[in-house]
DNA sequence: TATATAGTGTTTTTT
DNA sequence: ACACTATATA
């Protein structure tokens, strides 16, 4: 593109970002104000127009799938090939200048990355090798404070000096010896991703200057969200050139647990002095009422660069706000809108978003969208690669790649079962700790190791030879056929087969999948590696695998929904305690903690473009017991004329305490409501889901019968639960469920809920559901 | 050594 | 409500 091009596509202050090259910038864009754009155009210009090399540009972006999407914007617009610009997370970039430098930090290059997880299980065997009372500490609490630290780039004597108290030497002796084991096991952690390639520039000029004149202009993307490990590793970089620009939005800053320093946007002009400023306050997303309605809440919090979004397009709908009996009513509130919503043909699935503070959340929504065979993804929550078969099979590839990896050795010695108990290892373990080896080079010496007799050392012998195969065939083999020999000559499968249960089953399919995503990635790659793809699945995050091709409710935290938008959002459990949250409330510095909060609601109300809905329940299940919950604060911030309150009419600024008589009525309404918008309409909808629409494919059934059916097949389904069983089968006949695949009807009762129908699943066991949302269809 | 059971604590949020 | 840990038992 040429000059023009580029900058007719731009307002004016946008473009005075994309004009300014030279030097530092900091770009604070509000909400929907077109950043993306602003840094594809940017880089456009500087390619195309200045004609800059794009090997010599870095951009860095919060996700994978925020990387990818700008690549491919890129792509789209400049005349020149994009590919070798440089666009990545923070982590990605570090493992890959790590990858070629490790050796100068005493790793090899095939370093494993351990995640969460294994930082747990690691931290575990520190307090355990640890001699003394540590009783009183918990590991988190410890991973924590480390984590902490090294977000400051605060190393073991420097945390040593700053901690003088009693748990502070503690920790920093946990510090030393948990950094100690990760290096004996040349493994990092995610921090250490960046504290690893601070130190490497720091501590080798001639590396940092090789980068410094391979990245001429660096971009950062979501830079609230920067810690001082990586703004120290971003000074690094861009300390020759001196092009660093910037573009954040300090009310969006979400993630000071994580160590991110709203200072560091704060006081960028001071810490660049000639930096100039850029404002982006027009918002391309929302309309009016939601604007408004964001700009209101956030208004509430002080210490920020004052700013006001505004927009072009009309104020559109208000701000619906719904409050329910419970969480159950709440789920099936927002089932049945978007199921009318995406009925009535105004709009898709994929057009909704779901959102909540926390994860625990998701559950009741996945059960709603579960019977009525809407479409949905859950994003986040419990990780694919944390499950227990998947973290096996892992550990198996990574003592492959790496036969430093200790953690993982210890994981799989005895998985399957193999005789291997607690006492051999142990011994082995000692041995190795003598002679300061590795638990795979003490497994080569297992004649010399004492106290292991001949049965133990036979299995142990078994064990090593099984590795070597392993590690034989990893020489040659594509890794999904790696994982396919590492899954069948460990016996793993065939255990899993064995026990036949509808646990052992779901793992089954998990392995497969895990197959398939291995397949994927050496289909995909140039040159695929067993490193490669353990890396790959460190560092990919459950969003960055999104497409936006599938039509699918989508359901998020919070904070995994930044940077995204969607047409029709719902925020739900917008509840105190709930959201804030009664740790924040209850914090020793409330106030800081209830503003981070607040950007959060913030961040969550400007993901909306068309419409947002509030909701939330007078009480909840909070670890075990019923909880009332008032109705979130940020609720209350809003003014009522920006707010649908509903027919039944809750204002949300004058509710009674205690609830008379009037309350109970309205309440009572209310749920009335719910239930009506649930029972009729709904179950045409989710016809409607059947015959046509949908794209949903059931990731459980394999082959045919996967997709939902062809259009037109759909069953007549009488409504009428009179006479008859009035659901087209009865008792005895063969169905079929979208998930659960094909079962017997054993039993169809009516109640006032409707008809329960009692299935006996072929490979799910007996389920119990309501016969009207089930959508089960006679086989033949 | 492996399994069943009772008891314990735990959660915001994530690369 | 749930997962994880320590303990008792075969």
């Amino acid at each position: 593109m040429n000059e023009n091009e580029i900058l007719s596509q731009l307002n004016d202050r946008q473009q005075e970002a994309v004009l300014q090259t030279e030097g530092p910038l900091l770009i604070l864009a509000g909400a929907g104000s077109g950043k993306t754009r602003v840094l594809v155009h940017r880089i456009a210009w500087l390619m195309d127009v200045n004609g800059v090399r794009p090997w010599n540009i870095l951009a860095i972006t919060f996700t994978n799938k925020a990387a990818e999407e700008m690549r491919r914007r890129v792509e789209t617009i400049t005349d020149l090939e994009s590919g070798s610009v440089w666009v990545s997370t923070f982590h990605s970039l570090c493992v890959r200048i790590l990858r070629r430098h490790a050796d100068l930090l005493g790793y090899s290059r095939s370093f494993t990355i351990y995640d969460t997880d294994d930082q747990m299980t690691l931290m575990k065997r520190v307090f355990k090798e640890h001699p003394g009372d540590l009783r009183s500490m918990k590991e988190r609490a410890v991973l924590s404070a480390i984590s902490k630290a090294k977000d400051e780039l605060t190393d073991v004597s420097a945390f040593r000096l700053e901690n003088k108290d009693f748990y502070g030497e503690k920790t920093a002796a946990l510090y030393e010896a948990y950094q100690r084991n990760l290096k004996e096991s040349n493994a990092m952690d995610f921090d250490d991703l960046i504290v690893n390639t601070v130190r490497l520039f720091e501590q080798h000029p001639e590396v940092l200057d090789l980068w410094q004149e391979r990245f001429h202009y660096i971009m950062v993307d979501e830079y609230q969200d920067t810690n001082t490990a990586q703004f120290r590793l971003l000074s690094l970089l861009a300390a020759k050139s001196g092009n660093l620009c910037v573009v954040g939005d300090d009310d969006q800053s979400i993630y000071k647990f994580r160590g991110a320093n709203i200072r560091n946007i704060l006081s960028f002009e001071k810490i660049f002095r000639e930096a100039s400023v850029v404002r982006l306050e027009q918002n391309y997303r929302s309309t009016g009422m939601i604007l408004k309605a964001a700009n209101e809440v956030i208004r509430h919090n002080r210490g920020r660069k004052e700013k006001t979004l505004w927009t072009e397009r009309g104020d559109g709908e208000k701000v619906r706000f719904r409050r329910f009996d419970n969480a159950f009513e709440e789920a099936e509130f927002v089932c049945g809108e978007i199921a009318s919503d995406v009925r009535s043909g105004n709009s898709r699935y994929g057009d909704h978003a779901i959102l909540y503070r926390t994860n625990a959340q998701s559950r009741l929504f996945e059960e709603k969208f579960l019977l009525a065979n809407i479409p949905y993804k859950i994003v986040g929550g419990v990780n694919f690669y944390s499950r227990k078969e998947i973290k096996d099979l892992l550990a198996y590839l990574r003592m492959i790649a790496n036969d430093a990896d200790d953690l993982s050795v210890r994981r799989i010695i005895n998985v399957p079962k193999r005789g291997i108990g607690a006492a051999t290892v142990a011994r082995l373990d000692a041995y190795a700790q003598a002679g300061g080896i590795s638990l795979c080079d003490a497994l080569a010496e297992i004649e010399r190791i004492p106290g292991i007799s001949g049965a133990a050392a036979s299995k142990l012998t078994g064990f090593a030879g099984l590795i070597a195969v392993l590690r034989e065939k990893a020489g040659y083999l594509p890794v999904h056929e790696l994982l396919r020999e590492t899954a069948d000559l460990t016996g793993y499968t065939k255990e899993l087969e064995l026990e036949n249960t509808d646990e052992s089953k779901a793992r089954l399919e998990n392995i497969e999948e895990l197959m398939n995503k291995a397949s994927q990635y050496d289909a995909g790659e140039e040159t695929p590696t067993l490193t490669g793809f353990l890396e790959e699945i460190s560092l990919i995050a459950d969003i960055d695998t999104l497409e936006d091709s599938d039509d699918r409710v989508l359901l998020f935290t919070l904070h995994a929904a930044k940077g995204l938008e969607f047409p029709d959002v719902y925020m739900t459990g917008m509840e105190e305690g709930l959201f804030p949250g009664s740790l924040s409330i209850h914090a020793d510095n409330p106030q800081e903690e209830i503003e981070e909060e607040r950007r959060l609601a913030y961040v969550g109300i400007t993901r909306a473009m068309n419409r947002l809905t509030l909701t939330c329940a007078r009480s909840r299940m909070v670890r075990g017991d019923i909880m009332p919950m008032p109705i979130s604060r940020f609720v209350r911030e809003i003014p009522k004329e920006l707010l649908d309150l509903g027919s039944t009419g809750e204002a949300p600024a004058r509710r009674k305490p205690g609830g008379g008589l009037d309350e109970r009525l309205r309440s009572a309404l209310m749920t009335d409501a719910g239930r009506l918008t649930f029972g009729k309409e709904f179950h045409e909808d989710t016809e409607s889901a059947y015959s046509g629409r949908s794209t949903y494919r059931n990731p459980y059934l394999k082959g045919q019968g996967a997709a939902g059916r062809t259009p037109g097949s759909a069953p007549p389904a009488a409504r009428t639960p009179s006479g008859g069983s009035g659901f087209g089968y009865e008792t005895g006949d063969l169905v079929r469920h979208i998930k659960f695949g094909q079962g017997t009807v054993r039993e169809m009762k009516y109640t006032d809920r409707g008809c329960m129908v009692t299935v006996d699943f072929q490979s799910w066991g007996v389920k119990k559901m309501r016969a009207e949302v089930a959508n089960l269809v006679k086989c033949n």
